[in-house]
DNA sequence: ACATTTTTTGACGCTTCGTCATAATGCTGC
DNA sequence: GCAGCATTATGACGAAGCGTCAAAAAATGT
């Protein structure tokens, strides 16, 4: 269960050469079974099979990772560890609370739409089937990762309340609010992922509908300003061209 | 592949004894199937172990189904059918449409609280891992029945739009309003049931959450009645008690 | 009572996970 | 450079599970 190498006797500031390529070595790992992962999918992601194409041997393997779980809930760490890196960029955009607010969102489902690979990674992490086998260790990092995000979202929402663009009686509310979009766009990424054939079920794309809905989640919130006194479309594009820049053609998403 | 007892032979109306003993026994592996899950996890749940609890052999299952996960697949459309019963009923209930839509969230978010087994065997088919191997055919059971609960849900939306409750100009969101409760409602179960302490990060219970959310949500969409001209908890133990009656304990829900 | 079809059975082959004794490599003091 | 110790790498192996299929058993028809 305990990975040997992941001893750390050498100061953090200070890697020694050999932690280095121990670091290394892990990325490769990741790496490459990150390309298997989208190359084939989940199943024919075995460990034989990553030892062979990193030519190195199994047992190796499990000194990085206690179990193909832990592999792959590394995996899906560095997922997560992209989006935050997303969510504070557009917390960091210059605009009133809402239009911040609005970027959160707007970056998860991009990001999502942008590489539906990552994403499948976080949700294989849902399940219970792999979860139950993922060791003590690596859930923590999983869950400090989401408490991370969280707290993003969570400290827009305070300030729009205290700069007033929230109600003041929302106060009580503001995780609800945070758990509320949260719950929106998580739902939608996965019924979206899930084979249910929305389109021909009569349903808009998926962003399209996000867009709108937290639109109008935002609204029954009374979060200044409304999107009646707002050109959305044109918000909906410049955040998107803020977050991801100009190679990423936005502009088909909607 | 497939499942040679499946011949069907005999018209639907008239079973035989035969065809009544087959279902029977589905019936038992199904139920079997179930117990073991809840008992012991999904990992603990195999082939062999079923074959060994039902006094049947390997073969004979797989008589039935044609993969593990094939039969977790049917699982998984017992609990989609007890849904929609639910959902059914909550749509019958007498009250205004908006009340009626609530009764469909309620519904969905007590069956989870009151299931959490059922609500779990439906999230294992959203894995990727698990519906890679399950065969077209339950596949598309499962969508067919998927897509009955969606339909119910929007035939709601269009009698509000026709009924005035919900303003014409929404007629070609009607869908998007429904994507939005589902997604609302099918993410914050999932976010409930992946381990992520939400308690400890200060999230109130969900059920709570989204009640709150859902009401924010249909008042952004003006869905008369607003939630400000009625006494919500009180609704929502009106409905919960329509739904699930006495002997369910929704008083220590919210 | 016998022949033919259908159904059941469980031993078997195959795949994959994770382990561990052994081999290889690196390091340290002389 | 080298002897001896410590660390790391290796891949053969055992265990567990899935799905198959030839043979046995049961049902059905004549």
């Amino acid at each position: 269960m305990q990975c040997p190498l992941s001893k750390m006797t050498g100061s953090a500031r200070t890697p020694t050469r050999k932690q280095r390529e121990l670091a290394e070595r892990e990325k490769l790992i990741l790496d490459t079974a990150q390309t298997m992962l989208h190359q084939h999918g989940y199943n024919h992601l075995t460990m034989d099979r990553i030892a062979e194409t990193v030519e190195y041997s199994k047992g190796t393997i499990y000194n990085h990772f206690a179990s193909k779980e832990d592999l792959v809930c590394s995996l899906c760490c560095r997922c997560i560890s992209n989006l935050i890196e997303i969510f504070q960029r557009a917390s960091q955009l210059e605009g009133n609370t809402r239009e911040r607010y609005s970027a959160i969102g707007i970056g998860f489902s991009l990001y999502h739409q942008l590489h539906p690979m990552d994403s499948q990674n976080i949700q294989t992490l849902k399940n219970n089937a792999v979860r139950e086998k993922v060791s003590k260790e690596k859930l923590a990092e999983m869950e400090s990762l989401e408490q991370k995000i969280t707290k993003i979202a969570l400290s827009i929402v305070q300030d729009a309340i205290d700069c007033g663009d929230l109600n003041q009686h929302h106060q009580k509310h503001a995780s609800t609010i945070v758990f509320g979009c949260w719950s929106m766009h998580y739902g939608a990424l996965l019924l979206d992922q899930s084979d249910i054939p929305l389109h021909e079920m009569g349903f808009s794309p998926v962003v399209k509908m996000l867009w709108y809905n937290a639109n109008i989640y935002l609204d029954g919130y009374q979060w200044q300003p409304l999107s009646a006194t707002t050109d959305s479309d044109k918000l909906f594009k410049k955040i998107s061209l803020a977050l991801f820049g100009e190679e990423t053609i936005c502009n088909t998403v909607l």
